[in-house]
DNA sequence: CCTATTAGGTTGCAATATGCAACTTACTAG
DNA sequence: CTAGTAAGTTGCATATTGCAACCTAATAGG
């Protein structure tokens, strides 16, 4: 597994290797989703997800290790821990909706719940998309990948 | 806080489980970036990700099945098989976009390429964001989550 | 204080998944 | 006819996951 690693080095260059290595193994993603549903308890995330206490005890560790998650021991009760999300981990929630979206259209046909609204007008938010710099939608045809360097334009 | 019970049934619905049950699997999602990057062959993905040969065809065969990859037999060379991206696959376009954003801003720190313009303007795509239904970018403390029932008000 | 219970783990072991190298099968090019 | 190429498959080693039982420090109740 020496190759392994090198090859970890390497592909830490793209940026969403690199997110993956973090955030890509199995359970992370519904742990964190946990996270963002106001999980902040080992049991509690242990009997909502079902998921092995090895595994968990293991996928706490590394999100914390990793900066998106925070151990906060409980100063009231010293057996208890709160793990609650970092900027960072908050940072993910782009991610974990457009996921979600992804699987609301595609995969399981239902709409997901609960919901996410701007809390001043209590209107659901938009669904995530592909914006120029203005904020309007862009369809695929509209789109293009060019090299960084081409950029510099305008 | 809301109850487990409550928490159990709340993540039931969520379609997040469902989306990483298809692309949730160590390789895939590096699979499909090789696509959006325009790679089509079996040996193309080998080469560049540097994946096992059997791992590689498992994801390719799985990616197909669910929908997400069409194999296409090269009538021209009937040895070669170009995988590509079908509308559900290519609908992961800001599920991707929104990871490697945020590799970029939190993991690697270096800047992506390629790099997604509006093909009109040659203006680099904006951020993926939580938006209002008007296409405003919210800020955290303006979101909150609530019941998809509470939702009912115009 | 003594005992039961709770929170958050750890340990040992079986079942899966992954990784690697070598091999195969069908072509195709020369 | 031969060499090489594309897309796999196979066998076997190593890692990761899942399960159940166990452990330890703190409470809670009587």
């Amino acid at each position: 597994m020496l190759d392994l690693e090198r090859h970890r080095e390497m592909l830490r260059q793209c940026s969403l290797a690199a997110a993956l290595e973090t955030v890509g193994e199995r359970w992370s993603f519904l742990i964190l989703r946990g996270a963002f549903n106001g999980l902040h308890h080992f049991e509690e995330f242990q009997s909502t997800l079902g998921i092995a206490r090895n595994i968990l005890s293991n996928r706490l560790a590394r999100l914390v290790e990793s900066g998106i998650l925070q151990r906060d021991p409980d100063p009231t009760d010293r057996r208890r821990v709160a793990y609650r999300l970092t900027e960072k981990g908050l940072d993910l929630l782009p991610v974990l909706l457009s996921l979600r979206q992804w699987g609301e259209r595609w995969v399981s046909g239902t709409l997901s719940n609960p919901v996410l609204v701007d809390r001043a007008t209590r209107r659901q938010i938009a669904p995530m998309a592909v914006r120029d710099a203005d904020g309007r939608p862009l369809r695929r045809d509209e789109l293009e990948w060019v090299d960084r360097a081409e950029l510099k334009e305008a």
